[in-house]
DNA sequence: GCAAAAGTGTTTGCGCTACACCCATGA
DNA sequence: TCATGGGTGTAGCGCAAACACTTTTGC
């Protein structure tokens, strides 16, 4: 037991994992179902509590690596959540993350572990008609704004791709996240021409076309590129 | 006394207010310094423990208004710090908002509170040479990168300034904030143009110079313009 | 009349947009 | 040979940048 003068309120992280489905398309989220109350049996993204000696994104890695296995993700501090009734067990506060990551590539890293009955990957276009414990429905709000300000300024889009990946995949994925079309040979002279993606010499495999040029983001450039001033923009 | 299962961090909240001085075009932050240990005779950011039954905002507002006076300001989440050492009494994660303000027209109800001995706005530009309690120098630092990202998408620069303004201190005020200089035809031409400040028929007084006339943002229309699809930027 | 800041237009060039066809590949 | 997506160039327009002088006012 633990005693304090004053009450505490519980702390938990939680990470809204955001995996771009190169197949279809689609952006999707991870979602846990609750194997226990308080609500047992809805959809939540996964998190825990933060042990006492533990930094709050050390804490989101770990309760990730423990549900899904995947670990060294690019994540962010998304927003925290401490409404005095968005948990029913008591006051708990809830520092959110997000990460993104590219689904080919770590789909398969899934496992199920001890507290999560059930693992998915849904569409953010299906999410409306899945019901979400505590305040997740806030929580991916926040998130897809979030996704959506930031992808337009910053090159985080990358994240959500293969390491090597054809440009019609990144306009697609622009176009998904940001909800409009965009223009192929515009689209492809701006990427280029800020030079954050290097041509490869290698294909698209297995396609029933001509296949596509492979690229990868450069991160030295950019980096080096931002000390000189350089703001990324779509 | 209370008692729990498990141990449990304190939550408080920082508050980072801006300030915008007009008279001497510089951008200052409140801060308050320690009477008690920890880092008693240091500088700090007002803030305070968290109530069980308290939104984190509202704690924030709480907390403000009574080490200040202030209340009602432009306010937003900034980042939640939880580093496991920045507390020397023990874990305490601070959830840091940070709020924007016109000097001329808050200085006055500053008031020192119970557990501030004294309060003073310190240029961001001397910060530097002060020794600031806990990790409030971290604090600071994402706390100007977050208003510097911030002023160039979002009209938040209005709320720095007195209700009526003239056009040279909006343009003066990005100046400073974003660390260039604007040309003021071209500055002129593209607030204007925005729709989003109003000119009113009303001029300076009591400057030893032509008077300039005095402008507002049209909060309502900006309201407008975003349902609308209009994006802000500067 | 002088100091100090307010206010005002035009030109130029770059960047963004719009737009359509041929190519390579596998089935 | 057909279907599928890959890949490419140009013209025109609008917007942003560069730039300097006159006006008003108080002292």
């Amino acid at each position: 037991m633990y005693s304090y003068e004053y009450p505490r309120p519980s702390v938990t992280v939680d990470c809204v994992i955001f995996a771009w489905d190169s197949e279809n398309s689609d952006l999707k989220v991870l979602l846990i179902e609750r194997a226990h109350n308080p609500f047992a049996g809805s959809w939540a993204f996964p998190g825990g509590f933060v042990d006492m000696d533990e930094d709050l994104e050390t804490a989101a890695r770990r309760e990730l690596e423990e549900e899904t296995g995947m670990n060294d993700l690019f994540m962010e501090q998304l927003f925290t959540f401490g409404a005095p009734n968005r948990d029913p067990r008591g006051r708990v506060i809830s520092v959110a993350y997000y990460a993104l990551v590219s689904l080919a590539h770590h789909a398969d890293q899934i496992k199920a572990a001890s507290d999560a009955a059930d693992t998915q990957w849904v569409s953010v276009k299906e999410l409306s008609e899945l019901e979400l414990a505590f305040d997740h429905k806030e929580v991916m709000k926040i998130a897809l704004e979030r996704l959506r300000g930031k992808v337009r300024y910053q090159p985080i889009g990358f994240e959500l791709l293969p390491e090597k990946f054809p440009l019609s995949q990144l306009q697609i994925l622009y176009e998904q996240v940001l909800g409009m079309t965009l223009d192929k040979r515009n689209f492809r002279r701006k990427i280029l021409k800020t030079k954050l993606v290097l041509p490869l010499d290698e294909y698209q495999q297995n396609v029933s076309h001509r296949a596509a040029q492979l690229y990868k983001f450069d991160k030295d450039t950019y980096e080096q590129l931002v000390k000189e001033g350089f703001v990324f923009e779509i």
